[in-house]
DNA sequence: TTTTGAGTTGTTCGA
DNA sequence: GTCGAACAACTCAAA
């Protein structure tokens, strides 16, 4: 099948993670390129070293393609889907289609740089226009160095660097071309990728938490300028409050970019100046500046996925507890904070930033598991699964990173409970089993006397589990551990 | 090259 | 109840 003429061959727009059609300079450039445009999304599962989805964040891709699909048929356009690796398809796409042009948003994790850095080359070589774009980052990884040209390793100076450079550009509106056309050839049908779950449908909690897509992503974003943006310096650390900005997956694929929020924010802050305003308003920032963080260490460190990135957490005694792990991921490890957060993790796929620390360091701390059983868990569960941010993320609790909080630190259960959840609003919504014990009781219901728990319906080892560690005991255990590596 | 100040998010203990 | 120090040194980044 050979394509159109090539005085009307058109371009393809390869979206990857920039599910959007505003401030989307690949899409932008293919518009003013006066081409008609095949949209393609390639579902590549095949590519060697790139991690397959994880079941949460095939929900979410599901329902973001449906949207993208929408937003381009309101332009005329369809999205065509293809399925492969896209080191074959979207060769073969641009043969069925004629396409002398491509363009794409660059994607920063190491086995899509290969892959991408592969594309380019061979498709120009074949005499196609084929040009990359920032989509996704304020700043790209090879543009932030310390004076001696590395990349930094800790984060403080990594972000003054980056706030001391220029702004990131102003994000552009979606092109007005009408000339979004095709495609031009025939695709899959995004039902038959059987990306959403069934029997059982775990994600049927999703759909009241969650709306994928562009347009979900700019309400969310509008929402939280007018009612949380100015109290989030105090409220962000408190999961019992709807004080974070729940952007996390709409920034993991694309459906609003950085340089949009970020803008937004400063807009929002010169629209009404204040002091409390504008302090939240650099704390948030500094939130996608770990991002950004998170990004720069992956593209700088391909390992990080698998490898500590400090050598001597090699030697690290991590146990291997099958029973353990199952306690954790199930929410059933008598800590109600620990499992309240687990929960919210299985039931809504997203959890509170305070309460994902929590459970990190109980799991690589008072459990002494691997990081990467906990990193593997999240990247099933989360809606926003994002390689850098997971994976700098356990890093840092586990102390295996190399800007990470030192071992010793070990969450308290407890304390962190009644400090961020003092009235227990937040253990009583996802450990309603124990919602009766009064609020001092509610953070350590072992500790409980017998008439409260008889009270309250309570019975320990039964409705709800006997802690599966002692704090106290587990944190000299880890404290040990710790030592025990050092020494060798 | 050497020096110096600093480093997301804590906990525990003893005064 | 509150406060400061210990926890453990170590590495980074800049001068």
């Amino acid at each position: 099948m050979s394509g159109p003429a090539s005085a009307e061959a058109p371009a393809i727009v390869w979206f990857r993670r920039d599910l959007r059609l505003a401030d989307n300079p690949a899409l932008r450039a293919a518009a003013e390129s006066g081409r008609a445009l095949v949209p393609l999304f390639i579902l590549d599962e095949e590519t060697p070293g790139l991690r397959g989805l994880g079941g949460a964040a095939r929900w979410w891709l599901h329902h973001a393609l449906a949207a993208l699909d929408g937003a381009l048929g309101d332009r005329g356009a369809r999205l065509l889907l293809k399925r492969g690796a896209a080191a074959e398809v979207l060769p073969a796409v641009v043969e069925e289609t004629g396409a002398t042009a491509v363009y794409w948003n660059r994607c920063y994790e190491p086995a899509a740089v290969a892959r991408d850095r592969g594309l380019k080359a061979e498709l120009r070589a074949a005499g196609l226009a084929v040009e990359s774009f920032n989509a996704g980052l304020l700043f790209e990884p090879w543009t932030v160095t310390t004076k001696a040209g590395d990349p930094f390793k800790v984060f403080t100076p990594f972000w003054r660097a980056c706030r001391a450079g220029p702004a990131p550009a102003a994000p552009k509106p979606a092109p007005r071309s009408r000339r979004l056309a095709g495609p031009w050839t025939k695709g899959d049908r995004l039902d038959d990728w059987a990306l959403l779950p069934r029997r059982p449908d775990w994600a049927a909690g999703f759909a009241e938490a969650w709306q994928p897509g562009e347009g979900g992503a700019r309400r969310r974003l509008a929402a939280f300028l007018k009612h949380r943006l100015a109290a989030y310096a105090t409220q962000r650390d408190r999961p019992d409050r709807d004080g974070t900005a729940r952007l996390s997956a709409h920034l993991h694929w694309g459906e609003i970019g950085p340089r949009q929020v970020w803008h937004a924010v400063q807009h929002r802050v010169a629209d009404s100046p204040g002091r409390g305003l504008a302090e939240s308003a650099e704390v948030f920032l500094s939130e996608l500046g770990w991002r950004e963080f998170s990004y720069h260490l992956l593209f700088h460190n391909p390992t990080l996925p698998e490898a500590n990135a400090r050598g001597e957490f090699d030697a690290f005694p991590w146990r291997d507890d099958a029973d353990a792990l199952r306690a954790w991921r199930r929410g059933a490890t008598g800590y109600p904070l620990v499992d309240a957060g687990m929960r919210q993790l299985w039931t809504a796929g997203w959890m509170h930033n305070r309460v994902r620390m929590i459970v990190a360091s109980f799991l690589t701390k008072h459990l002494l598991m691997h990081w990467r059983a906990g990193e593997a868990w999240f990247w099933d569960t989360l809606v926003d699964a994002d390689l850098a941010s997971n994976v700098a993320g356990w890093q840092w609790v586990a102390g295996s990173g190399s800007d990470a909080a030192p071992y010793f630190r070990i969450f308290n259960p407890i304390l962190q409970s009644r400090k961020f959840d003092p009235e227990g609003r937040y253990l009583r919504r996802w450990v309603p089993e124990i919602g009766r014990l009064s609020d001092d009781h509610l953070h350590c219901p072992w500790a409980a006397p017998q008439e409260a728990l008889d009270a309250a319906g309570v019975r320990l080892g039964e409705t709800y589990p006997q802690p599966i560690v002692d704090h106290a005991a587990a944190r000299e255990r880890a404290l040990a551990a710790y030592r025990e590596m050092r020494a060798d």
